[in-house]
DNA sequence: TCGGAGTTGATTGT
DNA sequence: ACAATCAACTCCGA
């Protein structure tokens, strides 16, 4: 077969690990190398950014091989459709993505090729597994804990194994024809209207990815031994190897990654394991994959079967504080800041954000931290994103709800002399240690000499964690009750719909008697007046 | 119906 | 630094 082939970039930027695109080289006769900046590229602009350069590394190292990267702009299936008559194309190639926009341009691409009469090359490159045979393998629907997700998997054996490297003899038969222009450039941030003030802290591109993983194979040990919970949310160097960001654009093949950690693993004495371990962090990611992609609305909390329907405040003003690090609790505001300024924190330190916004102290929606993460962070992902909104709010995964975490307490554990605090809120850098985390408590004087006055220099906290993880911990007691006994209902209306029409009535009955709401398609606590009033008194006055 | 497990709490004591 | 204790929820399998 001499095809003559687009290949469709959209994650998978990379040379190495690359089966689409080298089983395509291998049935063409000449290939371009397409991808395409859809409004959805541009959300946040660190991460805007962080794409850009790594299609300019993916551009240059294809130029290494006698072929360039074509970037256009525009809706996928309209630039394909044009590009397909323009360079009288008989083959479109593309990884195959589990999250619903890619699998509609997907469903788009198949049609425009049955229309054109096109071939079309795809398979899963992106995750350790095809995320469907895993659902297979589990019955039909997903395991919704990770043990039961690791016994599926024991039955599927090893990842498939990353494939060879391509090498200009692959691009050999294929030049690139004489008209890549300025036109197919990679475009500048400036380009498209955005502007980004930080420091490149993460190089996009797969040759940064590779450095850096080469740079981790160095420390063998480390790799070997790696237990997630022991490591340091609040270093000021990253405590783990934070390769997501190459991981979520696939700068970095999770196979390649897998695969020569279990080389370190076959050579060492002893090694972590999953959940812990280095790949048990790569099944993680696997996992969520897994629930994302047969679950409906994952992304949401209406009409998505696997998470809890919350009554969350809705308090703009709030979220804003949140957002913006002006919380008035060092260890939230410190973490938001690393976040927007550089795009990457630690994932105990999303934690503890997570878990201030939704059932620790504001109950906000986890779908407003989800989108703000969207925003920042440079390894923002669909599926790990929503997934673990989810775990912290305790909406799905995870219903250990008492455990709330401390906004104080949390980070003083790893850095009690609040080094990290100091580097990302400088306002709050002269404080004695002993105040650090809870600088409203400092003595006038203190604040004075610290240069930084709580309430005037620095936000008064904008609430009392005490009181507001306690009501906080009520609400979410109540809704689980509510949600269990509309369980029951659900469960005996199988069974016997007359009586359960009856136990309905008198539970509406009831209700009404205690005020509340009935509330018959879905149970919800009532986010009624009493619950959203703040404790008077509080903020403290600062004297 | 009961007991054990669930990726990584907080506090107190050694 | 590590262990025991606290107080405690949901899910699942026996």
């Amino acid at each position: 077969m001499s095809h003559r082939t687009i290949h469709l970039f959209r994650k998978g930027l990379r040379l190495h690990d690359n089966p689409v695109l080298l089983g395509a080289l291998c049935s063409s006769a000449a290939l371009f190398p397409v991808f395409v900046l859809d409004e959805r590229v541009c959300v946040g602009a660190l991460r805007c950014r962080f794409i850009l350069q790594s299609l300019e590394d993916l551009d240059s190292r294809l130029r290494a091989l006698g072929s360039r990267l074509y970037v256009l702009r525009g809706s996928t299936l309209a630039v394909l459709g044009d590009l397909v008559t323009r360079w009288a194309v008989t083959q479109i190639s593309y990884d195959t993505e589990v999250e619903p926009h890619h699998a509609r341009v997907e469903q788009e691409i198949r049609a425009l090729a049955e229309e054109r009469g096109l071939h079309t090359h795809t398979c899963v490159s992106h995750t350790l597994y095809d995320v469907r045979r895993i659902i297979q393998a589990a019955g039909g629907s997903p395991p919704l804990t990770y043990r039961k997700f690791l016994h599926v998997l024991s039955a599927l054996g090893e990842p498939e194994k990353p494939c060879r490297d391509i090498s200009a003899e692959d691009f050999l038969r294929c030049p690139t024809p004489p008209d890549h222009q300025l036109a197919f450039g990679v475009p500048s941030l400036a380009d498209l209207g955005l502007e980004v003030q930080s420091a490149v802290l993460w190089p996009g591109g797969e040759t940064h990815a590779l450095q850096r993983l080469h740079t981790h194979f160095q420390s063998q040990g480390w790799l070997a031994s790696f237990s997630k919970p022991r490591t340091v949310p609040n270093s000021l160097l990253p405590s783990t190897t934070a390769l997501s960001p190459y991981l979520s654009v696939g700068c970095l093949s999770a196979r390649t990654f897998y695969r020569r950690l279990s080389r370190v693993y076959a050579q060492a004495k002893n090694h972590s394991l999953p959940p812990v371990s280095l790949q048990g962090q790569l099944l993680w990611r696997e996992f969520f994959y897994t629930v994302a992609s047969a679950t409906p609305n994952f992304t949401k909390m209406e009409g998505n079967p696997i998470c809890l329907q919350i009554d969350w405040y809705h308090e703009p003003e709030s979220l804003e504080k949140w957002r913006t690090a002006r919380t008035g609790f060092p260890w939230i505001d410190a973490i938001m800041t690393q976040l927007r300024e550089e795009g990457w924190i630690h994932h105990l330190a999303r934690h503890a954000v997570a878990c201030f916004l939704t059932r620790g102290d504001l109950w906000i929606s986890w779908e407003e931290g989800m989108k703000v993460f969207e925003e920042f962070l440079l390894d923002a992902d669909y599926s790990l994103n929503a997934g673990n909104w989810m775990w912290l709010s305790a909406s799905a995964f995870f219903h250990k709800y008492t455990r709330i975490f401390c906004p104080v307490r949390f980070g003083r554990r790893t850095d009690p002399q609040g080094q990290y605090l100091r580097k990302y809120l400088p306002v709050l850098k002269n404080f004695p240690s002993q105040y650090i985390y809870e600088p409203w408590k400092a003595p006038e004087d203190v604040q004075v000499s610290a240069g930084c006055i709580i309430g005037k220099d620095y936000p008064c906290p904008m609430v009392c964690h005490i009181e507001a993880s306690q009501r906080n911990l009520a609400l979410m007691r109540q809704v689980r009750t509510e949600q269990q006994k509309t369980a029951e209902l659900t469960r005996d209306v199988a069974d016997d719909p007359m009586e359960a029409g009856l136990k309905r009535e008198l539970q509406e009955e009831e209700e009404l008697l205690e005020g509340a709401e009935p509330c018959s398609k879905s149970k919800r606590v009532s986010g009624s007046a009493d619950h959203k009033s703040r404790p008077s008194g509080w903020p403290p006055e600062v004297t």
